[in-house]
Formats: structure tokens, sequence, C-alpha cells
DNA sequence: TGGCAAAAAAGTGTTGACAGTTTATCGGGG
DNA sequence: CCCCGATAAACTGTCAACACTTTTTTGCCA
């Protein structure tokens, strides 16, 4: 008999994140579209594991929006219709917007100073034209911006919101032109928030995630 | 033979909700207080049902705030302290003036009709010194204020941080005689929503929160 | 060919059991 | 008496199987 390597797999990690993180990917790359089924069994087969912490993962995405459940039938991929993605739109304007009028008035100058840097290498980026830079570094940036505003509901409930939303970001639309003005958007927020005008920094960072959603709602022609 | 009764069960729901709101009741009700562990087989064993749903339910509950979860461990019921709370306070405040906003320019005149009658009904539950009536209507008339603003997410998210801040509200303090102010401030942003005054029933509703916030504050020596 | 009921297949909801980890208990030495 | 290591118990994480439901396929008849 040969003796099977890695057999013994000592128990550092739950399997139930892992899979929470590849039904993401599986929505985010497209490979389950809107309103499409979570095979259970077929997924388990994939992966290799059981369908247990498969159904414990669905659960948890059931509960942030990603998927829905239905009696007997399973978890479907949540249809987010333009209605849907507006609402998200406006929330996250709301809180963003709540985010910079706390963080003006708390934000530590080495936390600025990240900010800055990541501005700045957003800027490298649009002037290279690489998109695939700067799209995780503008999502970076603004779960940045809201940790700074310590406030743990508002840290835990952002890329909640960022994740449902890039559901439907995902279905071609990359706005195209409009890094330079939404970095220009960054600068102007930055520069309230070293001056520690809380009201500007909430207007501006409101106005910042509508301008979003106007650039969104151009696309959609 | 005798044919036993109900052996056969129709599987026209899930338990998974149902363990979720026994759990929830648990917790409200003090049983389950801050830091404690749920312990999935005690549970199991006293539902009567196996451990898949109650770890289905305390997935769900992880991702709402109620619960946490450790590895190896289980789930323990989050220990909401007070900055944790204020946190709260101050999101909810955020996102209601948010929902009195919207919900100022497309609310309906039977919308209206209702809340009224809700805050007429709490006003009689204040006469009758009613705590046990006037707190699920008031509850109840702020979910219904925030459906009003028909913003999806905004709607779904609204009960979980009621249901947060629920764990840190049951520790006794109900705030006594602030009933009759908490009502009058009802009354204003009914009258501005009725108005149709979207910035003064946001201004209102923030600060109608801001002010159970304070109270909650004061209570706390 | 098209419709439709019955049978088969696929898939979910739940269960009980096993492997590995953490916690509690026990016993000896300082 | 207390501390500490070894042992036992309790408990979690995962799995495989069963019960029930939904969906698909099959076979019959008009």
């Amino acid at each position: 008999m040969v003796p099977k390597q890695a057999e013994r797999v000592p128990r550092t990690a739950s399997i139930v994140p892992l899979v929470r993180l590849e039904i993401e990917r599986l929505i985010g790359c497209g490979e389950l579209a809107g309103g499409a089924r979570i095979n259970e069994s077929a997924l388990a087969l994939r992966l290799g594991i059981s369908r247990g912490p498969i159904r414990e993962a669905c659960r948890e995405l059931a509960n942030t929006g990603l998927l829905q459940a239905e009696l007997n039938r399973g978890f479907f991929v949540h249809e987010v219709s333009t209605k849907k993605a507006l609402d998200i739109y406006d929330l996250r304007a709301t809180l963003f917007g709540m985010a910079a009028k706390l963080a003006a008035r708390v934000i530590a100058s080495h936390q600025l100073d990240e900010l800055t840097a990541q501005v700045e290498a957003m800027a490298r980026a649009i002037a290279t034209h690489d998109l695939a830079t700067y799209y995780p570094l503008n999502v970076e940036f603004h779960q940045r911006l809201v940790e700074a505003a310590d406030n743990y509901k508002l840290t835990q409930l952002w890329p909640l919101l960022e994740a449902e939303l890039h559901l439907f970001r995902r279905r071609g639309l990359v706005q195209g032109g409009s890094m330079e003005s939404s970095n220009a958007e960054h600068l102007a927020l930055l520069a309230a928030l070293r001056a520690g005008d809380d009201a500007l920094a909430e207007r501006l960072a409101e106005r910042h995630i509508l301008a979003g959603k106007g650039r969104f709602l151009r696309s959609l022609d």
C-alpha cells in the first residue's frame, strides 16, 4: 500500500468562507448569471466537498442580498433590476456622505497620507489607461475612507453594498472617460477632509457617488 | 399495528427561519446573554431537530451581526459595546433621515393616513401608560416610514439594525418619560411629510433618532 | 403531430454519524 | 492549597444517506 499523502487535514480554517468567495467569483465572472440557480450537488462535486458548507455559504450570501432562497427550489442569483441598482446608489451616496462627515472629524494624518497616495496611484493608472489597476484602487479608496469614519456598522455594510452593485456593474459597462473627473472629485474630497470641514466633505462625498449614479444612468441607453 | 398520526410532514416551509426566530427570541428575552455561546447540539435536542438547520440559521444571524463565528468554537452572541450601540444610533439617524427625505417626495396619502393612525394609537398607549403596546407600535411606525421611502435596500437593512440595537436596549432600560416628546417628534415629522418638505423631514427624522441616542446615553449613568 | 398523465430523474431539506478540536476533569508533584 | 500535564468529555466541522419536492422524460392516446 502506498500511504496517501495529505490525508490529515488540520482544521485551521473553515471551508465555508472559501465556498462563499468561490460563488462570488462565479457570479462576478459571469459564469453564474442573474436568475441562475445554484446547483448544490454539482458545486459540491466540483469543489470536492459536501453540500453542508455550500448551503451555509449560500445562507450568508442570501442574507447579504447576492442570492435569494426559494423553498424546495434552492438558491438563485439575485436579479438586480435597474430600480434596485439605483436604490443602492442612493443608499451608497448617503452612507458615503456620512462616512466623509465623520471622517473629517476624526481622521488621522497617516490615514490622510494613505488616501492621498492612493489618489496619486489612481492618477498614474489613468495616465497609462490602465483600467485593471484603476478599478480595485478605486474600490479600496472608498473602503479606506469609510473605515476612517470609525463606525463599525458602516464599515461592515459598505462592502456588502459594493458587492451587490458589482453584480450589475459587471454587465460590460465600466464607464470609460469618467475616471479623470472622478479622481478630481477624490482630490477635492481629500482637501475637505484635510481641512476638517465635515459639512463640505459630506456634500462632496454624496455628490461623488451620485455622479457615479448619473454616469450609470446615462450608460443604460 | 396502530398507524401513527402526523408521520407525514409536507414540506411547506423550511425550519431555518423558525430556528432563526427562536434564537432571536432567546437573545431578546435574555436567556442567551451577550458573549454566550450557541450550543448547537443542545439547541437541536431542545427543538427536536438536527444541527444542520441550526447552523444555517446561525450563519444568517452571524451575517446580520447578532452572532459571531469563531473557528472550532462555534457561534457566540455578539457583545454590543456602548461604542457599537452609538455607532448604530448614528447610522440609524442618517438612514432614517434619508428615508424621510425620500418619503416626503413619494409617499401616498393612504400611507400618510396609516402613519397618522399609528401616532394616534401611540398617543393612546401613552395616556394609559401602556408601554407593552407602545413599544411595538413605535417600532412599526419607523418601519412603515422607511418602507414609504421605496428604497428596497433601505427597507431590507433597517430591521437588521433595529434587531442588533435591541440586543442592547433589552438590558433593562426602556426610557421612561420620553414617550411624550418622542411622539411629538413623530407628529412634527408627519407634518413635514404631508407638506412634502423633504429637507425638513430629513432634518427632523435625523434629530428624532439622535434624540433617542441622547436618551440612551443619559440612561447609561 | 401534439397534448397529457405517469414514471423517472434531478435536486433540495434534513438527518445521524464520524473526525478533529476545544474544554472540562482528574491526579500527582511542588 | 495550587499549579500543571494527561485523560476524558463535550462540541464543532464535515460528510454521506434518506425523505420529500420539483423538473424532466417517457409513453400513451387522440
